[in-house]
DNA sequence: TGACAAATTAAACAGTGTTCATTATTTTAA
DNA sequence: TTAAAATAATGAACACTGTTTAATTTGTCA
């Protein structure tokens, strides 16, 4: 009797229609059109039945901020094949960068927003958030291990990649058009060069 | 007859006084504390009156996100007193974090808000941004002069200088408990190493 | 079919930014 | 000094927001 399996299943369904709801709400209409009575519109349901699937708001922002990391990590692994250690970090970078830019609400979301950060203390689950961190760490390891980054702490080395990357792709999301007077470029070019600068930075 | 004159300051003093009120929400109660009603409360007004100031709530934070600049552009200054180039970059990176850190408030609205990026376009007034970009460039030029950075786009060296302070002051802001579990280590010994990494990037 | 469980709903609550007609205050001019 | 004009402050109202809850509907199983 898969009844209760088949129950499951639809809960799930519900949802995941709620998240596609809120994410597509807020690529489409932008962040302060992702409310719960918009969202319940779109998916033909009371705004109180959302609370059936998320304790609240911040919640469901979790649910798309963990989503967000399955989204980025197998964008991570792509950049895997590569066996140079040096090229591999850099493509490891320029993934990093493309997932951003293909997917700037769900990098808002994850990086960005303050919602999330609430969410990620109380559930102190930080499994999505390691899983990629460790794969950076493990790509500068084999960077130093084949002479690079000589004499620094592999832990500063990754943070500041990370950095690096996050601050010019959050930069782009939340201020791409003062930068476009700023620097005086499109944005893709902006990343480009950035890449750019990075790589020669990494020796 | 300077009552034309008077009423002008008077005016400019509660301007103040909402702006002041309205930092020390945010300051001492978090962001979602920052709302007309009690900004309006702080200073004894009726929410209503906070409309003869500011056009509207986004406005507000434009204020506020130019009242940053001016302390932002302070501590910059601090850093133009070094001879060496090369040392007078690393110590306007280190102005740009210690501004971050110690005024988080004044950094969140100014560079990773999405409120105040609305009246930036609006207002075009790109004057504040420009003023401190510029200084950053001036530094980046006279390290390329002293041999550094070679063959590299002034303007993109800059803008990634930049990006990995802003990457560093803005995860250490929106991410701070995340990072601790993640790098494992306190904030401000992330940050200090941070500045080591950069240190040794620039060359 | 009846009993139980789960999901859904509408209504309500307290909060939000914002507008506007009314009132109060202050400045100007006669 | 007094009347008129300009300015500022107010509180009520509007349309929102997230969230809770009692009542209702729906579905499952014995």
């Amino acid at each position: 009797m898969g009844t209760a399996e088949r129950k499951e299943r639809e809960k799930a369904e519900v949802r995941k229609m709620i998240l596609d709801a809120a994410m597509e709400l807020f690529i489409k209409e932008g962040y302060d059109s992702v409310s719960i009575r918009k969202i319940a519109d779109k998916i033909e349901y009371s705004p109180g039945s959302i609370y059936t699937y998320f304790e609240d708001k911040a919640s469901l922002f979790y649910a798309l901020h963990v989503e967000g990391f399955g989204i980025l990590y197998q964008k991570q692994l792509s950049a895997q094949s590569i066996i140079d250690p040096r090229e591999r970090l850099i493509a490891h970078g320029r993934a990093y960068i493309e997932f951003a830019v293909e997917n700037q609400q769900y990098y808002d979301i994850m990086f960005i927003q303050h919602e999330a950060e609430e969410i990620i203390c109380k559930e102190k689950n930080w499994d999505h958030g390691h899983r990629s961190y460790d794969l950076l760490k493990r790509n500068v390891a084999e960077c130093k291990a084949a002479g690079m980054f000589k004499d620094l702490n592999l832990d500063s080395v990754a943070f500041v990649l990370w950095s690096t990357v996050h601050g010019i792709v959050s930069l782009v999301i939340r201020r791409g058009v003062a930068l476009k007077e700023l620097v005086n470029q499109e944005n893709n070019i902006i990343i480009e060069s950035g890449l750019n600068i990075l790589r020669s930075f990494i020796r």
